[in-house]
DNA sequence: ATGCTGACGTCGC
DNA sequence: CGCGACGCCAGCA
């Protein structure tokens, strides 16, 4: 994964590269909004993050934006989702216990693309 | 064009 | 330790 030049950085890119770091996640584990903004350069606010999941609905191929929660592992985004359950049941399927809304043992299952990935 | 809002995060009080 | 305010970027009224 490499990192885009700033200054050669478009929109466009800009919520390409938040989801193709969305879709290196590996199935089972999570990562917040916070670490994909501070991975693409702390300059990118957390928030826009958020707007791109809104955006990666129609994004090809799939994004597995029910893997990216806050960083309390609250599943902040689950009402945007067809349905509210869809995001829980996904992240179940794949093994992730979520209790309240929250994913049990999120330190655990956190996922740090800064870390994991080479940039 | 201006301003508010939003799937967040951090700092200040 | 809890709550409030500000910053961040993009979309929409």
């Amino acid at each position: 994964m490499a990192k885009v030049n700033p200054s050669t950085r478009t929109k466009e890119d800009f919520f390409n590269l938040v989801w193709q770091v969305v879709r290196l996640i590996p199935k089972g584990r999570v990562t917040s909004y916070g670490a994909i903004a501070k991975f693409l350069g702390t300059g990118s606010s957390a928030r826009t993050v958020g707007w791109a999941m809104n955006a990666s609905h129609h994004a090809t191929p799939a994004v597995p934006a029910h893997r990216v929660v806050n960083r309390l592992g609250m599943l902040s985004g689950k009402h945007h989702f067809s349905t509210p359950e869809a995001m829980e049941n996904a992240l179940k399927r794949e093994g992730i216990e979520v209790k309240d809304d929250k994913v049990v043992d999120f330190a655990k299952l956190f996922w740090d693309p800064g870390k994991e990935l080479d940039w």
